[in-house]
DNA sequence: ACTATTTCCTGGATGC
DNA sequence: TGCATCCAGGAAATAG
């Protein structure tokens, strides 16, 4: 369940492993399960590029895509050297629900659902492994992938208040709607909603500007503590380097049914939204 | 134009 | 111990 902050946590690992390196050559285990592009294209776009910079769009890990140093140069001949350096696709990973990015020595052994394997011209391999199959791989032009809604970091309180004006959908709905905020997943949403003193099931509509602004807050304050502390590590996710997050110690809502309340003792409940078990103190939430 | 529900997928947990 | 069933959930597809 990698979310903004574990997603976060891992491009900026992989940015720092990866960045600068040339693709020599890409292994697809699929024509299609995990793949939105082509098999084709996903490996022309990627073989002979040279990865630009690695960062996060919601919970999408961008690889901004340039030339090698080959290309660069007998392209340099015939147009001009700007042309040639500027990233001119980008590689698109979701990690979906179990996806992982690793990047490891050619020698140690492919995992079980392993879908794609990224040769780097230093001799280290980026494996994608995802057992759930949840996960996606496409290419796009520079500049051309649009992830939807808007950083959850980012927004300002008048658009925030906007995005929920008039729409019925239970708060937690909407929390989730990627096309909305981009990068809220179930957990984050529940401690949102707990922090903000919301029931997850309020419409979205009836909330007043006062509670939305609480909302928000509540909403920065987690994420950026989140990834203040790798992410949250439940079932299987790891960041880049295969090292835990802590903000599970954290959740005060989240996978905690029946358990006192931390602040008012309330057992915890569990209900299901738009089919997500969705945690809450029904003493703290109104 | 929205909203709600179903589907995809596997491994781990649970129950008998 | 073994086997069946359930559950986790992001996002696309489908239905209303």
């Amino acid at each position: 369940m990698p979310e903004l902050p574990e997603v976060e946590t891992i491009a900026r690992g992989l940015a720092k492993r990866v960045t600068g390196e040339t693709v020599d050559s890409v292994w697809l285990g699929s024509k299609k399960e995990p793949l939105k592009s082509s098999a084709r294209e996903i490996a022309a776009a990627l073989e002979h590029s040279r990865i630009a910079a690695v960062r996060r769009m919601g919970k999408h890990i961008v690889f901004d895509l340039g030339r090698d140093a080959v290309v660069q140069k007998s392209v340099a001949r015939a147009h001009s050297p700007a042309e040639s350096t500027a990233p001119r696709a980008q590689w698109i990973v979701h990690l979906g629900m179990t996806g992982r990015l690793q990047v490891c020595e050619p020698q140690t052994e492919v995992e079980k659902h392993t879908h794609a394997i990224v040769r780097l011209s230093s001799g280290r391999e980026l494996r994608f492994v995802d057992p759930r199959r949840f996960g996606r791989l496409s290419v796009a032009k520079a500049g051309d992938f649009d992830a939807g809604g808007i950083e959850p970091l980012e927004i300002d309180l008048e658009s925030f208040i906007r995005l929920f004006h008039g729409r019925k959908t239970p708060i937690k709905s909407a929390l989730l709607n990627q096309k909305l905020l981009r990068g809220v997943g179930n957990i984050y949403a529940d401690e949102s909603l707990f922090r903000a003193g919301i029931r997850p099931r309020r419409r979205a509509a009836s909330l007043t500007r006062e509670q939305l602004g609480k909302l928000l807050v509540a909403v920065k304050d987690v994420l950026k503590e989140a990834i203040a502390l790798g992410g949250s590590s439940i079932s299987d996710y790891v960041d880049a380097d295969g090292e835990e997050g802590f903000f599970q110690l954290n959740h005060r809502v989240y996978g905690r049914e029946g358990k006192p309340c931390l602040v008012c003792k309330t057992p915890i409940k569990r209900v299901v939204i738009a089919g997500r078990s969705s945690h809450y103190c029904p003493k703290c939430q109104k």
